[in-house]
DNA sequence: TATTGTTATACTCTATAACTATA
DNA sequence: TATAGTTATAGAGTATAACAATA
């Protein structure tokens, strides 16, 4: 037998590529928006933000299965740049309540037409019910604890 | 109106999610496993040789959405392990085949038995015909020309 | 003793360009 | 002129650990 793969390590290859499809496809869009230089990550930070609204850099480290180490250094410069406003917890001194600044919030705006336009081009193969179909797939998966 | 994301944009997060749980989860049983520290690239670069049989440089490139120059380099380190053997190809001196040594093959099969403890993992509260409908779903969007 | 967040470091991966050899 | 592959370099992302402050 000359291939040792089955079909579950094949799974771990095909989520790769479509990561990667999405990345090649949107990478030049993105730069050309990417006013304040915050990079893929700063705007997937600022994308959970604007799903989830406010909340701590450790639940977005999680939300992204970052290390809370890299989180809070781009959170760093997003405050630098004015997207991203910090609120001492009261409460509990150690946390503090993350939340998009008005610049943050259209930035994002930005980012969602250059996302859009991917997605359309990346998923183009999938009709409407598919993508509703996999999107909700990725959600039974995600939802899950880990 | 708070929250400017749509449907498609959360896409893109989700894929995003998603690779990085099956990251995440493989990453320490690889560890353990990466004899020849190749890394994540080299093992996938390996896999694709397994998939696909003897193919040139610039197919893998293409098949995982990474630039040439990086497969080069990861190449030279596979050759360098004795896993992967080089042919010159005799109609076109610049081409080359690239073919996975039987030292290549056991650290695929290794490498797979993670993999698919991983995807166990991962994929766990999806049902078997879910999990084949997913990837139904991938193979779909991924066949299709760039 | 555990948790939130910061800092530091080394490493891997990536983008880009310049280059060669061949076609 | 185009293609397969190499080399070089800078930059972005990641893993890890050590640390401070608070609970």
């Amino acid at each position: 037998m000359d291939c040792v793969l089955d079909h579950d390590a094949t799974l771990a290859l095909q989520i790769d590529r479509l990561m990667r499809r999405f990345h090649t496809d949107l990478h030049p869009r993105a730069q050309k928006i990417d006013a304040e230089k915050i990079g893929p990550i700063g705007g997937m930070i600022l994308f959970v933000m604007s799903e989830q609204g406010p909340l701590t850099a450790q639940a977005i480290a999680d939300t992204l299965s970052r290390d809370k180490s890299q989180i809070s250094r781009v959170m760093s410069l997003l405050m630098r740049k004015g997207l991203v406003d910090r609120t001492t917890d009261r409460e509990d001194a150690r946390s503090a309540t993350l939340r998009l600044s008005e610049k943050g919030k259209m930035q994002v705006a930005a980012f969602n037409g250059a996302l859009v336009e991917t997605a359309k081009s990346v998923l183009g193969p999938l009709s409407a019910s598919e993508v509703q179909t996999f999107s909700g797939l990725m959600a039974k998966i995600l939802s899950s604890d880990r």
